[in-house]
DNA sequence: GCAATAATACAACTATTGTTGAAATATTAA
DNA sequence: TTAATATTTCAACAATAGTTGTATTATTGC
């Protein structure tokens, strides 16, 4: 990942209305949300999200697809998931002990599958 | 994590400087560097570097100690992962499919470590 | 103590971002 | 085709963030 699309992404998830309209994208999962649902889910006014969703898809954090007069917008789960590996690349590098701290740090289906963790994979 | 916490966190996160500053102590590890090695090694006036690792201090993504004339600056590693575990919460809930995107999406230590992935856990 | 060094604080200015209401665009339903 | 609905664009303003030079604070070495 270049620098430019990870500061983007982070600018897009530094303010409170995006990063509660990503995260709740991200629960959606490949079902999204159309605009309005996401605006009365989230009480922020038509105007502001639409300011705030044209940020996240500039940084191509959520896409948009048209659908009918709805758009329907979704979590781009694989780029948040390049983005973590850009922030972790070449972590502790030179003392591979610090990385215990890496166990189970991160979550996903919790609710559906067994807990998942990171784990150094066996040689 | 709190979404304030969070937002601060990736706010600290969006400029160029600063997320050169993350990485490069990410990398250092517990070593860590002092500002006067993080402003001659990126290149940034003292004055702005100081700027920047105020924010970044400030969201306490990373942490500052004294040593005599210097300040020494490491990265929080764990509240990283805090933060990666609070974006990828609840991920894709009631479609675990989804989560085979997750495998191999982040690593640590590849150039002293076998490779991680990210796993289910065997319940 | 005194000069040199490391780093931060301050002040001024520039630039960018966030919010809102009103207007525009595009699609659907009747 | 016409009215209603979903969403975005635009313009104006308010608020916040970024950069730089200068001054200040604190520590070290002589």
């Amino acid at each position: 990942m270049e620098k430019q699309s990870a500061t983007q992404i982070f600018e897009s998830l530094s303010s409170g209305v995006r990063l509660d309209v990503f995260r709740l994208l991200v629960k959606q999962g490949l079902d999204g949300m159309v605009a309005g649902e996401i605006a009365s889910t989230l009480e922020v006014p038509p105007t502001n999200l639409s300011f705030h969703l044209k940020a996240l898809t500039q940084a191509h954090l959520v896409t948009v697809e048209q659908e009918g007069r709805f758009q329907r917008y979704r979590a781009n789960i694989p780029l948040m998931l390049d983005l973590i590996a850009y922030l972790t690349d070449e972590c502790c590098a030179g003392h591979p002990e610090q990385c215990a701290d890496l166990r189970g740090a991160s979550s996903c289906c919790e609710s559906v599958l067994p807990p998942i963790s990171i784990v150094h994979d066996q040689a």
